[in-house]
RNA sequence: GGAGAGGUAGCGAAGCGGCCGUAACGCGCUCGACUCGAAAUCGAGUUGUCCCAGUGAUGGGGCACGUGGGUUCAAAUCCCACCCUCUCCGCCA
């Protein structure tokens, strides 16, 4: 959420950075709302000082064995009136912390300016792409061919953008989560966690996820619980309505889960491959860190990211989102986007984001400086990796002439040794 | 799912319609006194948030006793619903 002083004070560099992005929220439908809600506060609690002042003088009357039978008809019509602008009140104040919670984060004055990911600016690129002698096979068509993917089956068992992974898919699958932990544990300081895969209202609201985008995700019909999307939600939320010590920062967490998305209105996109499910499963990185210094921390797990693709033996680059392209909850976002042979394109496979103190303010997480009082810290969250996705490019990067494929060294301790998958 | 107990400041805990929310009492923490220093002891301080006024240090006021409603002139206290924790029982991977 974003700063409601910040708002009231400085409204035209808001409606600047809502322009960026092509938001159609307007601040000064939102400075009235404002206006109106602090005209109730004060009117009404005026009368309800009154109403303490008076209602205290009851008390000593009573006490003292006299009727106040003048003040009580007095203070009927006050608590009738309060009772009235209590209500009109919270209505104001609804309004405003509504539009408050649609409200993005302010990008970051580092974040280029732009209309869409057309507009998103390189950062560099690692890695050659591999030339091939005849034109590789698309990820999908090649993990079905090697046996690994059943798309027909997952269509069957559920519907359209599931897969069903088998033998060495299925076990790549598992070593790619066990090599991202490892890695993000044993070398890169992270905590590992297995958090719920559900999660409650005010959680995913926390993190941003709602109220705006609640059709991206699948909720339960009996609960008002809701399937995660991807770590971020319950690692970020961990701390919650906490209060850490400054020396607590920088903490950071890692999970393998599943992740769920409803991917509305993403119909025909990527419909070829495993490039976007309705479930796949993902290491995700969440660091805490103090607001000095989470521009570093940034920097710090981007470079985890891309140290994955480079242990891999993937080509990848890195891009900055433009203002146009950026999340919700996001001041800035690197995305890594790893090769793909078949398509001859860069795919995204990890997004980086420090959300400064946007996601802390809704979901309160603060932290205590050694001098003056507590206040909210920053979150950030990455990929680290999906293994879908990651997948994908190992089938397309290291397919062989013959129809094989050629593991990354990384893997084979992961894979017990195995080095190829050979066509049946 | 059933029965019972409980949720009050950083922690423990008292209060059970107005004199108790700048919330008793205890612990912790901060500052001070005593001390060569420390312990012990003594003293003082120790919630957040919103509105109004002020450049500001501040001052005035509202709200907050798990959450949300209700009753009342007045609710931590009475009523209703929900959430969470603990104990026991049932069911279950």
């Amino acid at each position: 959420m974003i700063d409601l002083k910040l708002v009231q004070k400085q409204p035209e560099l808001l409606g600047r950075a809502l322009a960026n992005r092509h938001s159609d929220l307007n601040v000064d439908d939102f400075l009235r709302l404002d206006a109106r809600r602090r005209e109730l506060l004060t009117e009404v609690e005026s009368l309800k000082n009154r109403r303490n002042a008076a209602s205290a003088e009851v008390a000593a009357q009573k006490r003292k064995g006299e009727s106040a039978s003048d003040l009580l008809m007095e203070l009927g019509r006050v608590a009738e009136r309060i009772k009235q602008l209590d209500g009109e009140t919270a209505k104001a104040k609804a309004d405003v912390e509504a539009w408050l919670m649609r409200v993005p984060n302010l990008p970051d004055a580092s974040v280029p300016v732009g209309r869409d990911e057309t507009e998103n600016v390189e950062v560099c690129r690692v890695g050659e792409p591999r030339d091939f002698d005849t034109p590789p096979l698309e990820h999908g068509a090649l993990g079905v061919a090697l046996g690994g993917f059943d798309f027909e089956r997952a269509a069957r068992l559920t519907g359209s953008r599931f897969v069903v992974e088998l033998n060495w898919a299925a076990r790549l699958d598992r070593a790619l989560v066990n090599f991202f932990l490892d890695q993000h544990t044993r070398h890169e300081g992270y905590i590992e966690v297995c958090p719920p895969y559900m999660v409650n209202r005010a959680t995913m609201t926390g993190t941003g996820q709602l109220p705006k985008f609640e059709e991206d995700l699948f909720k339960l019909r009996e609960a008002d619980y809701y399937l995660i999307p991807t770590a971020e939600v319950p690692l970020t939320n961990l701390h919650a309505g906490e209060t850490l010590d400054e020396t607590d920062l920088p903490r950071a967490y890692c999970a393998a889960t599943p992740c769920f998305r409803s991917e509305a209105g993403s119909a025909g996109k990527d419909t070829r491959g495993i490039i976007r499910m309705h479930q796949f499963t993902k290491v995700e990185m969440v660091r805490f860190a103090h607001p000095d210094d989470s521009y570093n921390q940034l920097e710090i797990m981007l470079g985890h990211a891309c140290h994955l693709l480079e242990l891999l033996e993937l080509p990848y680059r890195v891009i900055t989102l433009c203002t146009g392209d950026l999340g919700f909850s996001a001041a800035k976002t690197y995305d890594v986007e790893v090769w793909m042979p078949a398509q001859k394109t860069y795919r995204e496979i990890s997004s980086c984001s420090n959300c400064t103190d946007f996601q802390a303010r809704r979901a309160n997480i603060r932290f205590k400086p050694k001098t003056g009082k507590a206040t909210w810290l920053h979150t950030l969250n990455g990929s680290g990796l999906p293994t879908g996705r990651t997948m994908a490019a190992i089938l397309e990067n290291c397919q062989q002439k013959d129809g094989s494929l050629v593991l990354p060294k990384a893997l084979i301790t992961y894979m017990d040794g195995v080095e190829i998958i050979e066509p049946k």
